[in-house]
DNA sequence: GTGGTCTAGACCACG
DNA sequence: GTGGTCTAGACCACG
């Protein structure tokens, strides 16, 4: 599970786990019933403490959005939220033109920005491998 | 000024504010040497505490993007950048990196992703930019 | 960490905690890496409240000057410039300015100045230079 | 009477009013019975609020440093303290090494520090007039 | 244990 | 009227 932690953000970690989460689950890249990292795999994977990870999960219980089955795991619910392309691309959208508005305040020039997109963006598949899921 | 603040949101008060005055800015809805609402305006018209108010104008003026004029009140600042020109990169790569994680979790296609980001400049720089409604 | 807090100073409490640390680090009695007391411990040895101990910490995080580690307390930064040489010129030449007029005020000619600094440059290369009494 | 006033600065602009005219003072810049400028000369000689440089006089009277005789003025006070060459070099010291912990924490070299002491020195003798006291 | 956020309320500085 | 500082105290996030 490919979560990216940011420590020193102001959004706290439990929060950018569940948001995450729920990101995978709503867009499919997690289904039902899939089974998902125990909470020690997850803070270490995260580098972050056990029970920062735990908190996640027991707020995505909550949520109805995973199941934690004793003694077994946790894993999809079968009724979590499931998005549309549309609402997922409105999604995405929002986040860039949050860059964009950093962008602005940064005083980069809109037109450098395609570029440094695209250096991220070869950046970060060359680091999670250049087929995602074949 | 138009601002949501959502107070059960994981996102601080003063940091919700924080970012949404840099988007109006950004957007042109606020323009350079516009006065914000005073403090004790901002805090009523929000239901927040004065000292969260205070305390987000204080984050806007450390970021160079609101000027506090003494016994007169806050202004939106003519602005020219403070940081180092990596520094700046620094900061915008990380807000594309979220967009891209972002991306990742909603299952759209990294291939994708610098068409949705051309779309959103065009819209955004038609909106803000220099011949306004021609 | 000895700190001298002067409460009926017109220059505010977090403002000599923060001014004090800087000394502090530049006269490399705080090194890079070396933790600083908690904001609890703090704000109780020098009788000031919590929250005006935290403040100064997080102006001199804003400044770069420390770091904060969560749940491990605050550390002194490696460092590296964050803004741009225009600024950092800009904001010694602010301090030197105040140092000018206070040679001014107190009837130093101006002519004795270089020769001042020269020697506290000397002192302080010496005290904190790379060679540590050597 | 030449004062510099900043109005970004942590003190208050009353204290540095205060700091400045003790140091004429306390320097001989200023003589006993010596008149001042009155109060509304003074605000706007500086640029500052009327009720501002009447608190600044108003605590140097406190303090004894001046006299106001009604309907004639503040004059510099006869038993104002003097200090001596010694007490006056160590002052300049004090704000000499403010710059240089600046300097420092800026990272810009001891080396350049001089360089740039002396421009600042060509500056401020220029705008004040070459020949300060003919 | 660590730091961060928020509130309520007092008081100051400045216009 | 404006913003800034400080305190006391509650509660949260993280280890």
């Amino acid at each position: 599970m490919d979560l990216q932690i940011d420590a020193a953000s102001a959004i706290p970690i439990y929060a950018q786990v569940v948001d995450q989460v729920k990101s995978l689950i709503a867009s499919r890249a997690l289904r039902a019933g899939e089974q998902l990292p125990s909470v020690r795999e997850l803070a270490s994977d995260l580098r972050i403490n056990r029970n920062t990870a735990a908190r996640a999960y027991q707020m995505l219980e909550n949520d109805g959005v995973i199941e934690t089955r004793h003694g077994q795991g946790c894993f999809v619910a079968a009724g979590a939220p499931r998005w549309s392309r549309e609402e997922r691309i409105r999604r995405l959208e929002k986040a860039l033109d949050r860059a964009l508005v950093e962008a602005f305040h940064l005083e980069v020039p809109m037109e450098e920005v395609p570029a440094l997109l695209e250096r991220r963006i070869r950046l970060m598949t060359r680091r999670a491998g250049p087929a995602r899921r074949p």
